[in-house]
DNA sequence: TTGTAGGCGTTATCAA
DNA sequence: TTGATAACGCCTACAA
């Protein structure tokens, strides 16, 4: 099943036949019925490598996802998911590749020819593969961002943003002294965005409304949770509000306030980044500040594929970078403060 | 940066740098040398289109995962990495399809050229898009076991043996009334294997064991696993082991059962199927049975190359049928029955 | 509006 | 042990 059987089917040339499906040049309604309606009942598809060697162009964009495992893997899996669905959408498939292949690998779709574009996940500040990415001449978006985007687009949940967001929640309900907890120190370490910028933007708006605040990291274990819950409760006992970005760290936190009688949220306002799925399925419902998964997974596929058109019509691709706004949904566990009574 | 340009420096022909790259015949010691040296020194890859329209073989693996999200994602996610590396290692890459394109899509993949052969995730029992497969000459592999598992290869957790290991290690405990509280109602209407024969599993050890049961699902909220584990205790008041296959009900049920005072493991056990990294998370650890995923995502690469091949030397792919043996950890959440005393 | 034909980079057959 | 060369199926510039 080849053009060539579409074609002779239809009456038509094989040219006729690809122009049809390509939409590249007018082709009279009547033809291009008569082919449409061959290319369906024959399930006539064009062979991919023979479209890709003589186009140039594979149709298929590389998504790089991390072995790592401390990210929050449903939202990549969701990111993936979004990506491979959009790309469909425009006629593109999508390649997994694993981080561990390093700027090899990338360098490996670039010179086969198999990806026309690569998508990375969970980029670092800092992020030492994307100095390699420029010598390619893949196309290139990032879903994270590094310390210098030059060169690339970027998209990201806008975590900075976020922190702030949290801490004007908290402001707006009368706390003063607030907490928030983050990963562990490893994450911080290593540069995570994610991680940075949320404490940066949180740091930021704390000390712009003067309120007094503490970081505290947490792996996320039950004792480390309860560990860091004492070292703020020690150091700053009237803390009333706690922003937490650490997923397995909201059972533990949520049920150490309790026992110690921090009733969530009459004596204590818990604020969480992270899905609403998640925030959801607490009791008390959890108040979160959230990103739009889904938009970054479709926005990083618009832009590879708006590069990829750009570089195929000798333009040099415009560097985009795109910063999603964060969405508050107040749920039970944040509160206006009540002084503590004495009883 | 073609064949030809390797060729030219090295001083042979495309054809003797082809076959220096494909091993498909041999070659004299002192040219091989000199080939791979100017390979590695131009950074030479074929390109794969090329090489996919002349040899009729992509070397890419179509991995279709589902869109539901009630499967444990990081699972899900786990087994794609693991395929995507094995794949890699032997030269294969991995094409990510999702769910939603339905059979057309591997139709298409199929037609085009663009996979040799395709891993279906998450098959359920009853699974309507078998019958499709056996049209396509594509080669395919399931992680999942369908009723009628003719003319394919599957891969899967042994989720029946993993449910009466659970109650063995129970009855080996001195459990006598026992209860398995299990995911939503959804889940085992649509007949997922992994529920389903879980707790076939359990059901037909129990009763060999003349051991009392119940079922209960549990749609994993707070709320339902309060209402999962109030049945239970009202009908049967003796229940001392729980067997639970519910991510999202673990934590609730802990707690639950600390506020009623069934402190576990001393008036309670509680065994869980999921992964080691979850079952470690909780206070108490929670003894587990689990499946390695690594392994899973392995062995469904290896069948799906193993067919290739077959089919390439024009033999009929034999169909393999692998159920991967669950193992049992032991943690604190498992202890010996204690009679109840009257205090 | 449509057809003809050259070429894309590899593989593999046939010769040597 | 190696080389020349005809496919592989599609796209697209050029003709008509």
């Amino acid at each position: 099943m080849t053009i060539r059987d579409v074609a002779r089917a239809a009456g038509v040339s094989t040219s006729t036949v690809s122009y049809v499906l390509s939409g590249k040049r007018p082709v009279s309604a009547e033809t291009r019925r008569r082919v449409e309606h061959f290319v369906a009942e024959l399930g006539y598809h064009p062979h991919a490598g023979a479209r890709a060697l003589a186009s140039k162009r594979s149709h298929i964009i590389a998504l790089v996802v991390p072995l790592r495992t401390d990210v929050y893997v449903p939202v990549m899996m969701e990111i993936a998911t979004y990506v491979t669905m959009t790309a469909r959408k425009h006629g593109y498939d999508v390649l997994l590749i694993t981080n561990d292949e390093g700027p090899d690998g990338i360098r490996r779709l670039a010179a086969s020819g198999l990806a026309d574009g690569v998508i990375l996940m969970d980029v670092e500040l800092g992020d030492e593969r994307i100095s390699t990415l420029g010598e390619l001449r893949t196309q290139t978006v990032l879903i994270g961002l590094p310390d210098d985007p030059a060169g690339l687009s970027c998209v990201d949940h806008d975590f900075s943003a976020a922190g702030a967001l949290c801490v004007d929640h908290l402001a707006g309900l009368g706390h003063r002294e607030i907490a928030f907890i983050g990963y562990g120190t490893g994450i911080y370490r290593r540069r995570a965005g994610y991680a940075e910028r949320t404490l940066a933007g949180f740091r930021a708006r704390a000390e712009e409304l003067r309120m007094r605040f503490l970081h505290s990291s947490c792996e996320g274990t039950y004792e480390s949770t309860a560990g860091a819950l004492g070292h703020i409760l020690s150091d700053r006992p009237g803390t009333t509000g706690f922003v937490v970005q650490n997923e397995r760290a909201l059972g533990p936190l949520l049920h150490l306030l309790r026992t110690r009688g921090r009733i969530v949220p009459d004596k204590a306002s818990v604020i969480a980044l992270c899905p609403e799925r998640l925030a959801d399925q607490y009791a008390p419902a959890l108040t979160a500040v959230t990103g739009a998964a889904k938009e970054l997974g479709r926005i990083a596929v618009e832009q590879v594929i708006s590069r990829i058109f750009a570089s195929v019509r000798g333009r040099r691709p415009d560097d985009a970078l795109v910063l999603l706004a964060p969405t508050l949904t107040v749920r039970e566990s944040t509160g206006p403060v009540r002084l503590s009574d004495p009883s």
